[in-house]
DNA sequence: TCGTGTGAAGACGTTCACAGCT
DNA sequence: AGCTGTGAACGTCTTCACACGA
């Protein structure tokens, strides 16, 4: 193959879970930063992130050089570098769809601020029944979801609504310019190729475990 | 190979997606009984998951032979099949560790036992704090949970905590006797192998997709 | 010598294509 | 003819093992 220091066009050979992974590189570098950690091992941030060390370096790769020989990487700067990768520089809107329980749960979760995204904006088809309690943003009425997000050039939506309203409402959000969506309604969403979809099934995730328990109970 | 109406002791060699999977052609069968629909082809139960319809093939025959050839699959023979697989036959009881705003959302999602899980009880460190709307069940202090455990035969958990409590929250439960972790926090969790973890990282779920929409950005 | 970067090998999962049953 | 069940081909991701630079 040829070589590269940066990434061109062609985004389309890496794998999806390399792209996932780098993820977890930052938030360990994060990490390894506040701790004080100037410099880090592929194997040291391996550990960290619960991978081989061959597979940190190896992903890595996809993306350019960015480590020393014999000496490892520079912790600020990978984690600049992966920052920028991964698009996470400038923040990014995002939107949050069906404020029932579990996206009324999101909205107080400080976890995606922590990461650095911003909800800008939340919506419900009912927006009167959404419970405040400790939900500093106004819930809009569905209808006027599509406008917002052309007005405001929202790319990102996190989708809560019923499994009977999500494929409606994914094909709103997609016409109206969302590329990526992280569906929590349990449902199979069709969407164009261009638009990414995250599922988060939390019952089916509690179903999976539910094998790898099951041989022992003959007792 | 060797032929095999029924998997024997060696589930190893199970493919954990195919696992997964699973899980999901059984919520389009539960679909489509509650529609009336007697049998189904692989093609159309495949499209109703989202895959092809020789990937559904493959997965059923890691576990047996279900079908009828030139005519399909009983929708609910093939239901009941996986229910068995899965070992959800019996409903297993699960307890949530940490009652913090997406622990107590979690408590009051109705979707696991839409699927057939019941939560029989919630642990947290300060039980007082968590505030109690909406949820039935009452919040006990974390550091019974051990006890709890063993007496109940509880082999499932879900993980709520903080990422710093997260990884000593999780060995009290394996210690105790759970065998699977649904873990919620934004950690690595380190466990005996014979224990399983599915993570579900909001944050990182976003961040994920946030590499995906990056690339149109330019304008 | 130490630890990165990387082709090559290996493991794993998916898709194909068709044999075989109804 | 129609559709399942499945070995074989294929593609993708992971791991190895070592060359190379600091």
């Amino acid at each position: 193959m040829e070589k590269r220091t940066c990434w061109s066009v062609e985004k389309l050979e890496i794998p999806k879970k390399a792209i996932y992974r780098l993820s977890i590189y930052q938030r360990c570098l994060s990490k390894l930063l506040e701790n004080g950690k100037k410099t880090v091992s592929s194997s040291a941030l391996a550990g960290a992130a619960g991978v081989k060390s061959a597979q940190l370096r190896k992903d890595l790769t996809y993306f350019g050089q960015f480590g020393t020989r014999g000496l490892g990487y520079s912790v600020e700067e990978l984690r600049d570098a992966i920052r920028e990768v991964l698009g996470r520089e400038q923040l990014q809107p995002v939107i949050l769809v069906g404020a029932g329980n579990l996206g009324s749960a999101l909205l107080r979760y400080r976890g995606f601020e922590r990461e650095g995204f911003e909800v800008v904006a939340a919506f419900d088809a009912v927006p009167d029944t959404v419970v405040k309690r400790g939900i500093s943003l106004p819930v809009h009425d569905l209808e006027d979801v599509g406008r917002f997000i052309s007005e405001n050039h929202v790319k990102l939506a996190i989708l809560c609504v019923p499994a009977e309203a999500a494929q409606e409402a994914a094909n709103e959000l997609v016409a109206a310019g969302v590329q990526g969506i992280l569906n929590f309604s349990p449902s199979v969403l069709q969407v164009p190729e261009a638009v990414t979809v995250n599922s988060v099934d939390l019952a089916l995730e509690l179903e999976n475990l539910s094998y790898f328990v099951s041989q022992e109970n003959g007792g």
